[in-house]
DNA sequence: ATGCCTCCCCGAGGGAGA
């Protein structure tokens, strides 16, 4: 089963693009990101026509998550559990089932600059909400993963530049150590189980030709529950599509489950 | 980068992103 994350900046902007790279990548799911529509405007056709399956949360102007499937998505949660209070639509779940049952936990977890200030407060109480839910997950036992747009950036090799993003909320020290406590409940980090070396990033900025100087950071994530990491085959960034016309500033990362 | 693009809103120019 490959199973894709993709933040696409825009659903309305990338219809083309997300379209180009679906028929050739062929993923069995697409976690979106930043599809910036809310759901009755989501352009479901272009999707339905390639055999997806769609289910979205969206909001107007900004953020929003969806799932993309071949296979049919039952159980649908749209919202990170801890906070009824939270509009912003940056979370979804979803159960596939291919050769065994899968959960699916799409996530666009909050920039949080300018750090101190209160958008990073609520990165930070976001986090924490994430981790509870990574810890029912983890008990729950089953084969599951937390994938999406991170914004952050976990260690100095996943910045081209680290000493850049010291200060910045994709970088900051409490920032790091947020995200190594849900990794440390249990959870594999599928690019770092299968590559070591410096060099890979998931997100160029628009700005000072960062694409073609490679002045990258690696935000987009996949992590896996013990018996999802035991199905893992490959993970792999398709950074090569940074390249084409009209592209988001972030491109697809995607595993492979043996499931 | 205290922001050199690009997205969204709409129909100007500001907020947000990272």
């Amino acid at each position: 089963m490959k199973i894709a994350t993709f933040n696409i900046n825009g659903i309305k902007a990338r219809i083309q693009a997300l379209t180009d790279w679906l028929d050739e990548a062929q993923p069995d799911v697409a976690l979106l990101q930043e599809i910036k529509s809310v759901d009755l405007a989501f352009p479901r056709e272009h999707f339905e026509d390639r055999g997806y399956n769609i289910e979205t949360h969206g909001q107007k102007s900004f953020n929003g998550v969806a799932i993309l499937s071949k296979l049919p998505l039952e159980d649908v949660v749209r919202g990170l559990p801890g906070d009824d209070s939270d509009e912003q639509a940056r979370w979804i779940e979803a159960t596939v089932v291919g050769t065994r049952a899968v959960r699916l936990c799409g996530l666009y977890l909050p920039n949080g600059n300018p750090a101190p200030g209160p958008k990073y407060d609520y990165k930070l109480a976001w986090m924490e909400r994430l981790k509870n839910r990574a810890q029912a997950l983890l008990d729950s036992e089953e084969i599951a993963l937390m994938a999406g747009d991170f914004n952050v950036i976990p260690q100095p090799l996943d910045a081209a530049r680290p000493e850049a993003w010291e200060q910045d909320a994709l970088g900051l020290p409490q920032t790091r150590e947020a995200f190594r406590r849900i990794v440390n409940l249990g959870l594999t980090d599928a690019f770092r189980a299968r590559t070591a070396a410096p060099g890979h990033y998931s997100f160029w900025d628009y700005q000072a030709g960062a694409w073609a100087r490679n002045d990258g950071i690696r935000i987009d994530h996949f992590l896996l529950t013990p018996q999802a990491a035991d199905l893992l085959t490959d993970c792999q960034i398709d950074s090569r599509i940074r390249d084409r016309e009209k592209p988001s500033d972030h491109v697809p990362v995607w595993i492979n489950l043996d499931a």
